[in-house]
DNA sequence: AGTGAGAGGTTTCGGCTGGTAACCATTTTT
DNA sequence: AAAAATGGTTACCAGCCGAAACCTCTCACT
C-alpha cells in the first residue's frame, strides 16, 4: 500500500502507522475486550473487588454461566485476580489486576459514548 | 444477516436494560462496538473512505463475509454509510456518519492500550 | 432434624455468530 | 482471450452465547 512516504509528515503517520501492518493494537485490544460483558465486569470490579455473586448481581443482566466463563478469560488474559478469600463459608472474591485497571481509561470512554449517544430509554 | 427478527438490533439495542432497573451505558457501547472487528473498521474509516476491497486489505484478516455482514450491521447503527459513487464501473464508497466519527476517542484508547499493554504478543 | 436462603458455581441444550472456501457478475488491463 | 480488480453472495461448519436447571456447601431458623 501506500507507505513510502517517509519524510512528509512525523504527526500524521501516528494515524495511520498501523494500516497494512501485520499486527494491529486495536484488533488485539478487541480480541480481548470486544466481548459484551468484559467492559462492564471490569468495571464494577474495578470500583470494588466483589464476590461471584455480588457480582452478577452489579453486572446485571448476565447468566451465571457466560460471568464464570467471562471470568475465567479475563483471569486467562491477567486482567482479573481470584481470590479465596474464606474456606470454611467458601468465599472468593475477584478484583482487577494492574494490568485490568489500566483499562479503566478505555472503558470511561465507553461509558460517555454509551451516555451521550445511546441514552434513548426513557 | 437474517431476517426482520434480527434487525430489531438498529433500533431496540438502544434500549438495553440491565434487567429491570438500571439502564449501562457501558453494556450499550458494548453491544454496539464489543465485536472483535467492529472497531478496526470504524478506525480504517475514520482515516478515509474507502471501497470494499480496500478495506479488506485495510484491515487485514477478516474475511468478506464477515466484512459484509459487520459493514451492513454498523450501517444499520448508523455509524457507517455506504454510499454508490459508480454505476458503469460499479463503485461503492464506505465512510463514517457523524455519529461514527465521534467513536473516534473510544478506538483511540483502545489502540494506546493495546499499544502499551500487548505490544509483541499474539 | 428439616427447610430455606445465600454463596459459588456446573451442566445441558439450543441458537446465533464468526470464519473458511468457493463461487458469481462486471469491467479494466495485459 | 485471459487475468486481475471491484463488490459482493452462498454453503457449510465449529464454537461461542445464553436461559434454565441443577449441584454442593454453610448458615440461620424452627
Amino acid at each position: 500500500m501506500s507507505d513510502t512516504a517517509s519524510d512528509s509528515e512525523t504527526e500524521e503517520q501516528l494515524e495511520v502507522w498501523c494500516a497494512g501492518e501485520e499486527w494491529c493494537p486495536i484488533t488485539a485490544t478487541a480480541t480481548i475486550l470486544g466481548k459484551k460483558w468484559h467492559p462492564v465486569i471490569i468495571h464494577r470490579l474495578i470500583a470494588e473487588p466483589r464476590g461471584f455473586n455480588d457480582l452478577q448481581r452489579a453486572v446485571d443482566g448476565i447468566s451465571s454461566k457466560v460471568l464464570s466463563d467471562s471470568l475465567e478469560t479475563l483471569e486467562g488474559h491477567g486482567l482479573v485476580a481470584r481470590e479465596v478469600v474464606s474456606e470454611k463459608p467458601f468465599r472468593v472474591e475477584y478484583s482487577v489486576t494492574d494490568r485490568g485497571g489500566s483499562l479503566e481509561p478505555v472503558i470511561e470512554s465507553m461509558r460517555e459514548w454509551g451516555e451521550t449517544h445511546l441514552a434513548a430509554e426513557g
